[in-house]
DNA sequence: TACTTGCTTCGAGTGCACTCCAACGTTTTA
DNA sequence: TAAAACGTTGGAGTGCACTCGAAGCAAGTA
């Protein structure tokens, strides 16, 4: 059921198989296939039958696809990123560009919830008020 | 092109049509009509040809609903609160509680986004420092 | 060996939140 | 008054991010 190969001492794997991985990260399996498909994923290995075999690396990299996910970041920048990462180091330059972008967004964001939260917390003390009007 | 009828000295107006509410909310007037048809909006006034005329309380609600959409909730959820409110004064205690949920999402989500700033800004650190290395 | 589980592919289906269309009526501007 | 701009409706279409199904091959277990 393992797909083992523990590197000496165990503590890390060499590699898993798609479904471990779809434990590991809360993605289904055909969540998995559907990122390599599009270019989400860098090549991942297969085993002598043709399974994925998923390295530490990979599951690397879908943890921070993970982080830019949650950032609201679309798919497709997700993939240009992935593939400026293929095309090597002369991409050095616009992937730090499109990180700084989506930090800067990633701040506008927390800010704009900031905002949501002072209003919750005004609705809120009104609910908690009990004057008998009917706040909206 | 103004729908006028001002309150006294201007300062409010008494109605809107539907484009003057899209250009004050960046809502689209299809959205501002699927937002009635759904629910999601408290009954808006109708001139005597039948043309919305959005409240100044329309706008209000437009707004918060505005913040609601920001927190991710799912509009499903909007117009649940909705109906509540419709519903009147004995709603309030699930109202209360409703918010109070998403107060707590809201701010589960600015955790996560902190988070995930400061996995950028490791990474655009990697970016930074001009050793050779490929950052991913 | 038979069974169960898991893997493969391609393509179709789902749910959400809009977004647009067609055909027609109303209001404002020149 | 004529033209342009804006409003109405129901229903269909769009884009995104999955999500699932079908058919078939491969590996581990009783």
């Amino acid at each position: 059921m393992i797909a083992s190969t523990a590197t000496s001492a165990g503590s890390t794997r060499a590699h898993y198989t798609i479904s471990e991985v779809a434990a590991l990260t809360g993605l289904s399996a055909h969540t998995l296939r559907w990122y390599e498909r599009i270019g989400l994923m860098p090549h991942v290995d297969r085993s002598h039958t043709g399974q994925r075999r998923f390295s530490e690396r990979d599951l690397g990299w879908l943890g921070f696809v993970g982080k830019l996910r949650l950032t609201g970041m679309p798919v497709a920048d997700m993939v240009r990123y992935a593939e400026l990462v293929r095309e090597g180091d002369h991409t050095r330059d616009e992937r730090r560009e499109l990180l700084e972008t989506t930090r800067r967004d990633v701040l506008a964001r927390i800010t704009e919830l900031q905002d949501t939260l002072a209003v919750l917390d005004i609705k809120i003390s009104h609910y908690g008020t009990a004057c008998g009007g009917t706040p909206t």
